[in-house]
DNA sequence: CTGAAAGCGCTAACAG
DNA sequence: CTGTTAGCGCTTTCAG
């Protein structure tokens, strides 16, 4: 394996020089460059991570720590992440938690070493640990909101409200909605959504779950949530809300005649033959990307300023999937909406507290 | 941070036998060892890996390259191939190709100077190519065979042929295969399987695809399947399978009373309430931590010698998701099989020939 | 069994 | 703009 020396007996330059060129090559003569550059070409010259590490302290590798990696949410931040990184000479490194606080904080600890930082996927972590850590290494999260780090999420309650608006203007009275991880922070501020518009007149919310957010599990809820005779389902993820929909298909109940279903994100829909879905659209590889950048700014940022984190808007797309229910006596699909941004009462996109 | 020769003042002793106690226990004697350990633990210390592994040129990094995280049966092998990485003190790095040569060699290119081997999933890099990778760093191939190299399989062809003899005792005439992933080594394995047996009498095998194993295009391919006026579909892999189901689901079509469905793998199938799909079970978890050992295995063995891979056995489990085709007659579902073991002229397990 | 000494390959002052 | 110098923190001979 040739060695910065080599490469620069080759140029005819010293070591830092060739390092310079390498790494700084604003800081060197565009002639000098040029040969240095042909030299480690030709020599095969790669450098060294380990020698660069043990003198800088950085490793260039990101921890990225996600729950599940079917999820497709997840799948789509990671794949995001993953190119943006590569893009800037980082690799990102993924640990699998599977939504357990034991495995997370076991993947923190044996990452911590060997990374610059860390993006955590729905932690389910203590405030105070994720702070604790975040004075050790730069810390970015995503789909949580933690005060005082970066936090990048969607406004998925948001788009289910308006879904849940529209659920009340077609004359649906009893709406089932399939709970996602348990501890999970999203899953709350969901809850909380449906338990403001539960006040609407003569209109009943049945929650069921939690289960773990998987196709599987969104199956095997499925009688539970027939059974507390909703005519709409709601589900936490499209994961969930596919499984909800393979039984459905099983058994012969049919969407939407026999029953309405939506979900909150709509990353496994993409593509299905038939009416589109409804569902509120979240930009997952956004996420994923911000992430990276807001870290990569963090660590190479050393004065300890903190980006901003951001609430990224949704999208719903209301369609045909979505119909009154069949005793409000308006058989048939309802006419397809068109898309329409999230939240109405706050601007999408805004900035988080920076506290 | 602590560094060796704090721990060495600490314990009374010098650095080196730090080292040693830390790396290598038995070469101390064991009191030193308790006191160094007392000290370490005191002072939180922990090893820097650049150091280590500038003076070692390890780095306790493999690197395992699969084509999607999303699909189950590669997120299973993951997971199981971390935990053991795990438990032996070695880090798993995760890179998606999305079954794109390009990017499959982009990843081996980004990671080769900081990994100590790779594990390769479904690779579809050319056999030359691997094994050149082969000369500079350990490689270990999961689902495809690479003469030269260790390579770790399940006997899926074995499989679908137990679940393709059923068939045709069931009275089928007219199966359709879709087929999965394009260039894929397990895809074109499958098809010759099939192949095999399009000799019996009166049988026609259509083939469809070939698409990516996903949930949204078994969905998408459904059409063009029931297009070949087939009574029983067979699917590349599991998820293929699921997308298609739902969408017979979503047409009214149901299995088994007018069509027949089995996959390859049932990765995705586990915990599904209903009747069970027929499917060819499909060991992910140890392929994973196969690949794992026989990796750590290469990587500490200087002398170059290399594991043998194997062909792990598949179970099938024959259920009420196959019947007999309605032109047949028989109507109504067959009663369910129990399990039988994969290739039956070929002793499962049965170790891949090392040339 | 333990200590002293010599770097692994690179980067970051510091002069020039 | 470039070369010289001095390590980063650890492991590994080599003696004792």
């Amino acid at each position: 394996m040739a060695r910065l020396e080599d490469v620069a007996r080759e140029a005819g330059v010293s070591a830092s020089t060739v390092s310079r060129a390498l790494s700084r090559p604003g800081m060197v003569a565009p002639a000098t460059l040029e040969r240095v550059r042909a030299a480690a070409d030709g020599l095969g010259f790669r450098v060294n991570p380990a020698a660069r590490a043990l003198i800088t302290g950085r490793t260039g590798f990101f921890a990225m720590l996600v729950p599940d990696l079917e999820n497709p949410f997840y799948a789509a931040s990671i794949a995001a992440a993953q190119d943006l990184a590569a893009q800037r000479e980082r690799r990102l490194l993924i640990a699998v938690t599977d939504g357990s606080a034991q495995r997370e904080q076991a993947a923190v600890h044996d990452l911590e070493e060997q990374v610059d930082g860390f993006i955590l996927l729905s932690p389910v972590a203590g405030t105070t640990e994720l702070k604790d850590l975040h004075r050790r290494k730069p810390v970015v999260v995503i789909n949580r909101k933690v005060p005082g780090l970066t936090s990048f999420t969607v406004d998925t309650p948001g788009g289910l409200a308006r879904i849940y608006d529209r659920l009340v203007e077609l004359g649906h009275t009893d709406v089932a909605y399939l709970a996602g991880p348990p501890g999970s922070w999203m899953d709350r501020r969901r809850r909380a959504t449906l338990a403001e518009h539960a006040g609407a007149p003569g209109l009943r919310v049945h929650i069921r779950g939690p289960v773990p957010p998987s196709f599987t599990e969104g199956a095997r809820a499925t009688a539970d949530l027939l059974a507390t005779g909703c005519t709409a389902i709601l589900a936490y993820n499209s994961l969930l809300a596919l499984g909800v929909m393979f039984e459905l298909g099983r058994c012969g109940v049919r969407v939407p005649h026999d029953i309405s279903v939506a979900a909150a994100d709509d990353m496994a829909f993409a593509g299905l033959p038939g009416e589109p879905i409804t569902a509120v659209h979240a930009p997952a590889p956004d996420l994923g990307r911000h992430a990276v950048a807001a870290l990569i700014e963090m660590a190479g940022d050393a004065s300890g300023r903190r980006p901003a984190g951001r609430t990224l808007p949704t999208t719903v797309r209301l369609t045909a999937t979505l119909a009154a229910p069949r005793s409000a006596g308006q058989a048939g699909p309802v006419t397809a909406g068109g898309e329409r941004t999230g939240r109405r009462d706050d601007p999408a996109g805004q900035a988080v507290d920076p506290r």
